[in-house]
DNA sequence: CGGCAGCACTGAAGCGGTTTAGTTGCTCTG
DNA sequence: CAGAGCAACTAAACCGCTTCAGTGCTGCCG
């Protein structure tokens, strides 16, 4: 037979579809005798609901949306992502919920596809990436109405609820590591001025830098590209006093910055420390291995995956979770300075 | 009001809902003005289609899926599924329709997602990769009658169509260039044998140094993971009669590999030269940079999307395409050896 | 001018579930 | 022993859209 559907296991079983209905999904309404006999019977048929149909009857998509607006191409560089994407899934598949993944360039086509999934209904809830300043996806989705998780804070997501690490303490504890190295000049490759946590890591090296008299702590946003990461890097190595000590905002941008290390001659880490901010298989093993800030990513996109379905389940569970504040694993990239 | 449906579309229009589907799909059926007059009225009441809606019905799910049996952590490492991912939903994007994508641990798993999404109607149709060499996911994509669309061959992929490059081709003009520069004594650390682009790359390896006369080329089988990549360059330099040049199937093991020759001392280009199968940023960024072999994986995706969808549309036009052989990238990794 | 093809459109029947308003038949209670 | 209460189940509506068998009406041809 080609599909069976609930009105084949209600004629098999000789009760009403509703009965199957109610024994499929474990509600009240039929005796154990009767639900494990229907049980038995779309076991051997073979049965699988119908997702669209499901969906229609106003109840859940069983799927959510994971939309990023970044150039295609870092999208695969970044190994941040492909563990995030592997901690959702393995949280989401635990109740049978499907991601449903798109890369486009900018926020505003973003915006547009929050709307349009919205409104065809094809998926439950979001996961928001890349806080903004004052990001224009926050008011769409609260209006919108849809569960909708941010990944980042503390800071302004309106109404809507994070999972969120401390990256401010995070950084405090990278320049404090480089101060106690012995490091005074010191520099910071950030990230997007847009985005919140590059705003956040800005001003913990700069209230860090103050807090222990380091005057000439610098930090200088990039587009997070290994181009500009590159690029920063050389400017800040052809400088008369260069820095002894930098800090990356990405694993990508410090791998860049170790390649123009290399290339001018500035041996790492005797002339020159780097950290990076993100660990992952490509901190280790560039040579020398970078000292990095490590997090264990895949768990937060599983703590994120529960948080979103507890959401959706009930939308009055909304709250703001802090994810353990990331730890700083030493390499080879650091050392004190000559 | 809150989601207009076509039955308000249609009660707004004075017509039936059967026309205001007719007008809204541009069938035939209603007459140019009465279109226009419904496609206005819809577009200002911001209507939507359902799509579990129109998934049931029998219709399109308008989506297709991608399932990736991989050790979750390699997913995000390898650029190449970042760049294949923007380009699926490029060439996606087009038509609406959505990629549900899905990363687990083994096969046997992905099967299981294939017949679950299958007759759950959640998907119109699949990509496949990493194609195996005898691959039980063939027999059961044949078996559910969905199309599929197989990235890899020539080889054995049954009755599904394929988008392949010349991998053969591709490895022979490594090992020629190579040659070319001088060198006789050639390494290469090939992926998992399971996977029949690894036996394809090892094969031309093989034939091509008996062409040359390369007695010593050797073929060194490897998990793709950084781990064995550098394991198996420090076996190779530790050899008394080491390789002059190493060729790997991917780039994150060609990265892994300069880690081990620069904490070795070995000098790339000087006294060894590095070239990689797969180009990516990464391949540019780290110092020496990476000789590496090109292909547009963006373009891929866009390709196998844009051939998905005609198969899903008439399953007839299914017919395999060549993508164009990837070329090499000379960077500093190669030089004439010593 | 009758007949017939074709166009524009209607009405209703699904698609495969969920949900709700009954309907039985039974037990319990005062 | 009447009536309440409940468990177990049925029947039918419904979700939003597609599809198909009609139904008028027009226009053209012989």
């Amino acid at each position: 037979m080609a599909r069976p559907t609930i009105a084949d296991i209600a004629r098999e079983a000789g009760v009403s579809k509703g009965a199957v209905s109610f024994a499929l999904n474990g509600r009240a309404g039929v005796s154990e005798a009767t639900r494990e006999r229907i049980l038995r019977i779309a076991e051997q048929m073979n049965w699988r609901p119908h997702s669209a149909a499901r969906a229609l009857g106003g109840a859940r998509a069983g799927a959510v949306g994971l939309v990023l607006a970044r150039p295609a191409r870092t999208i695969g560089l970044e190994p941040f992502f492909g563990q995030l994407l592997s901690g959702l899934q393995a949280g989401l598949s635990a109740s049978g919920t499907a991601l449903q993944l798109l890369v486009l360039e900018d926020t505003a086509a973003e915006i547009e596809v929050y709307r349009r999934w919205a409104s065809e209904h094809r998926v439950d809830g979001f996961v928001v990436v890349d806080l903004q300043v004052r990001d224009p996806r926050i008011p769409v989705l609260e209006e919108l109405g849809i569960p909708a998780l941010v990944i980042g804070g503390p800071g302004r997501h309106g109404s809507l609820p994070s999972v969120w690490a401390d990256d401010r303490e995070a950084m405090i504890s990278i320049v404090d590591y480089l101060a106690a190295l012995g490091h005074r000049r010191i520099a910071h490759l950030a990230g997007l001025p847009a985005f919140q946590h590059t705003q956040r890591r800005i001003r913990a090296v700069r209230d860090c830098a103050r807090r222990l008299g380091l005057t000439e702590a610098v930090s200088l946003p990039t587009d997070f590209s290994d181009a500009e990461g590159a690029a920063a890097t050389r400017t800040l190595l052809a400088r008369p006093d260069r820095p002894t000590a930098i800090i990356y905002d990405s694993d990508v941008m410090a791998v860049a910055g170790l390649g123009v290390a290399a290339e001018m001659g500035v041996a790492v880490p005797g002339e020159l420390s780097l950290v990076s901010f993100d660990d992952s298989t490509l901190a280790r093993i560039v040579h020398p291995s970078l000292t990095a800030l490590s997090r264990d990513t895949f768990a937060l996109g599983e703590q994120v995956a529960r948080e979103l379905l507890a959401v959706i389940a009930d939308p009055s569970s909304a709250r703001d979770v802090q994810n353990p504040t990331p730890r700083l694993t030493v390499r080879e990239s650091t050392a004190r300075p000559l």
